[in-house]
RNA sequence: GGCCCAGUAGUUCAACUGGAUAGAAUAUCAGAUUUCGGCUCUGAGGGUUGGGGGUUCGAAUCCUCCCUGGGUCACCA
């Protein structure tokens, strides 16, 4: 439960409104009151001159002085314009915030058994090339979103359909028969996807060189692109896939194999991971079965040549091919019985999540609107987390040009530089090799997330490895600071937590402090010592606000140095506890000591 | 060209989805403080919210027309 004063509020108001004027209203717009203003919360008056014909004035004169006269938990009132200012009473918040204390694993509603499923898919990597930066805004999306929704008591499955088919696979697998002499990650002793990439690269390498030569002998460049003989191969390759060939498909498992370790070691290190995994290899060829479904119900239509489409004019869209003309189907049918696919193996499933970047925002816009018109319930429940591209200042990044940001080369950096950041600061000596280690890491990547899950999602990223980023101010580190400083200062504190006594009587200094609690009703973090630890509240504030879709039930609260030891030790506490509640929603480490 | 997204202090981002004088951080400047964890604290300057018009008690937010940048319009995925 958060600081629910809205709930408190909206009853009282309501009932009030009905006896006196006899209408039924049943949400109101409560918001905290600006610091330059007398009050705690404020009542916005002009919504409800819709329903009551009088002046905004007069109407919260009216309800102000109806509650400080019947509501004990308002001691005060005062109006300007449309807006009711509300003073609160110590004894309203006092009571919050005991329950708040008392409250364990505060902002997580528990799983029951009506709690229904969902699925979030992200990552959906390509099998031909490493992860990078665009993969980690993906992932760190994916997860974080995840671990919100699991917060709100959803059962969630984390999953990723994987693009191990194609003629990209067979580029890197033709690269590697004809100038590869059998490396290996074992003998190279390098990561798989990595291995698996650089062939990729050779191949457009030489694809180049072979396009170039065509071109010098007369060629005009789209024939020559057709036609170099390692392209030709390359298709050969596949329609041996395609048929079965067991030279070609041993080859092709070996390979992927290689490259799923190595997602797997760049998971890990990201720290994010999967309940469940979708191959296209497996569903590429599904989605046939929905094409009659919907032939049969005229949501579809056949044309002469045996193609299959959708008319969504009438909705403002295309029209679009759902079947080619050779009965082969397309990214749209695949992922039409994905969906299906993944339905019969999650029966309870109530929506998904699809964490894929904007440029295929008319693809799902498509792919919904199709689910809706077969009649799916739950294709209401479909949702895009759409994001924007990651820039670099150089422009945009392009894996056959190797101006790509490698994931696992970002980390191995952004550790490094913490260490530099750390070894200046100079207080790690007590700790081991393996522990500074882990701890510049954790630093690393709480930097990085922090940095990409700040932005919204829709906007493009420009980021800058050159400047990297700042561990000083909005920024993962000093979230995780602050978390280590609390931590040590409980302990100095040297007081069982157990101890603590809330019923004791505040003085009103401390009263005030609570108050602070309806500044921000979702989320209450509390810290003591002349420093502006309150600054953390707005910061993680602002930031799961901005996830609100989300997210519900986190609350922040600020403070200046309360004078009595112990309530300083249960704010302090309870603040630790909410910084690393908010912080692992966002797949994001707290330490206790750096 | 049609459709979609973005444009907010020098910079990086907010603004509770239509609410009060658009806020934080950072950078800059001024003062104070200085073994107790980013040195800390206080303060200042900095904005025509890309531009014009409209809607209403009230607009960064909604509608409209422009401008800039990006994306997308494949029998690719």
């Amino acid at each position: 439960m958060s600081i629910d004063y809205n709930q408190h509020f909206t009853d009282f108001v309501s009932r009030f409104l009905n006896s006196e004027f006899q209408v039924t209203i049943a949400s109101f717009e409560f918001q905290q009151t600006r610091k330059e203003f007398e009050g705690d919360i404020t009542l916005l008056v002009f919504p409800l001159l819709r329903y009551i014909k009088t002046n905004p004035e007069k109407l919260a004169e009216t309800i102000g002085s109806y509650l400080e006269k019947n509501d004990k938990a308002v001691v005060g009132y005062n109006v300007v314009k449309g807006f009711l200012n509300l003073s609160l009473s110590d004894a309203f918040y006092l009571k919050q915030f005991q329950t708040l204390f008392q409250q364990e694993d505060y902002g997580h509603q528990p799983q029951t058994q009506d709690s229904p499923t969902l699925m979030v898919e992200f990552s959906s990597p390509n099998t031909n090339k490493p992860l990078h930066l665009g993969h980690i805004r993906n992932n760190i999306l994916g997860y974080s979103v995840s671990k919100i929704l699991e917060a709100n008591g959803n059962r969630v499955v984390k999953t990723q359909i994987i693009n191990d088919r194609g003629i990209h696979i067979c580029k890197s697998m033709l690269a590697w028969k004809k100038f590869g002499a059998g490396e290996t990650p074992e003998l190279t002793g390098s990561k798989g996807d990595q291995l698996v990439g650089r062939y990729y690269v050779i191949f457009d390498a030489e694809y180049k060189k072979e396009i170039a030569e065509l071109i010098s002998k007369g060629s005009s460049e789209d024939q020559a692109k057709q036609e170099a003989p390692l392209l030709l191969e390359a298709q050969e390759l596949l329609r041996l896939w395609e048929a079965g060939d067991k030279e070609v498909r041993d080859l092709w498992e070996t390979m992927n194999q290689w490259v799923y370790r190595g997602f797997e070691d760049t998971y890990k290190n990201l720290g994010v991971s999967f309940d469940s995994y979708y191959y296209e290899s497996d569903t590429y060829l599904l989605g046939k079965k929905i094409i009659d479904q919907g032939l049969k119900a005229g949501v579809f239509y056949k044309k002469e040549d045996g193609s299959v489409w959708i008319d969504l004019t009438q909705e403002g869209l295309d029209e679009k091919l759902l079947l080619r003309s050779d009965g082969t189907s397309v990214y749209m049918t695949q992922d039409l019985g994905t969906a299906l696919c993944r339905l019969e193996d999650e029966p309870g499933l109530k929506g998904m999540v699809y964490t894929v970047g904007n440029e295929q925002d008319y693809h799902f816009k498509v792919l919904f609107l199709i689910l809706k018109k077969l009649g799916f319930d739950w294709a209401e429940a479909l949702y895009h987390l759409s994001y924007g591209m990651v820039d670099l200042p150089s422009g945009k990044m392009k894996s056959r040009e190797g101006t790509v940001v490698d994931a696992d080369e970002l980390m191995s950096d952004m550790a490094a530089q913490a260490k530099t950041i750390s070894e200046a600061v100079g207080k790690l000596e007590t700790l081991s090799e393996t522990e500074k280690e882990g701890l510049n890491h954790t630093l690393a990547l709480g930097a990085l997330k922090y940095f990409i899950l700040k932005v919204d999602p829709k906007k493009r990223i420009l980021f800058d490895p050159e400047a990297s980023i700042d561990f000083n101010g909005n920024t993962g580190p000093f979230i995780q600071y602050t978390h280590a400083r609390i931590k040590t200062l409980i302990q100095k504190a040297a007081m069982e937590i157990e101890d603590i006594d809330l019923n004791l009587e505040l003085a009103s200094k401390e009263c005030e402090l609570i108050k602070q609690l309806g500044r921000y009703p979702e989320v209450v973090v509390l810290a003591g010592e002349q420093y502006s630890p309150a600054l953390i509240a707005n910061y993680l504030y602002d930031l799961v606000k901005s996830y609100n879709t989300f997210y519900q039930n986190i609350t922040v609260l600020g403070s200046e140095n309360p004078k009595q030891k112990n309530f300083r030790v249960a704010l302090s506490k309870k603040v630790a506890e909410v910084i690393a509640n908010a912080s692992g929603l966002l797949g994001m480490e707290v330490p206790n000591r750096m």
